[in-house]
DNA sequence: CGGCTGACTCTGG
DNA sequence: TCCAGAGCCAGCC
């Protein structure tokens, strides 16, 4: 088992993300109360400060907004909805993305 | 230690 | 459907 170190917050965040299984995506606020503690915004912080050059080592793109709508910036919004649909999800006319149908429930 | 930054969510109109 | 305001807290100078 892998020691729990004192992982920042951040971190946490990081490892709640990872557990997205590809095709589903999760909302800030749903990964916040997974990892608990936190609220939607530290969610979003944390995936701001990803832009360290961590985009590779965590699916961020599977992480969206309340709407089912991307709220990346930048390289975000284009990129973002790319891979998506390269894992299988499928987005509206409105760029918006069924949360009915794709929203990840872990306790499922 | 003080101040700034930031990829959210909810409610009301 | 869109817009605005309020609440919220961890990192990084």
């Amino acid at each position: 088992m892998k020691a729990n170190g004192p992982k920042s917050l951040y971190d946490r965040i990081y490892d709640m993300v990872h557990k997205i299984p590809l095709g589903k995506v999760g909302t800030y606020g749903q990964i916040a109360k997974l990892v608990g503690g936190c609220s939607a915004r530290m969610v979003g912080y944390a995936m701001a400060a990803l832009r360290d050059g961590r985009y590779a080592d965590v699916p961020w793109q599977r992480v969206v907004n309340a709407q089912g709508r991307v709220s990346s910036h930048g390289i975000g919004s284009t990129v973002q909805r790319m891979m998506l649909e390269e894992e299988g999800i499928v987005f509206d006319s409105n760029a918006r993305i069924d949360l009915s149908i794709y929203r990840w429930e872990e306790s499922i």
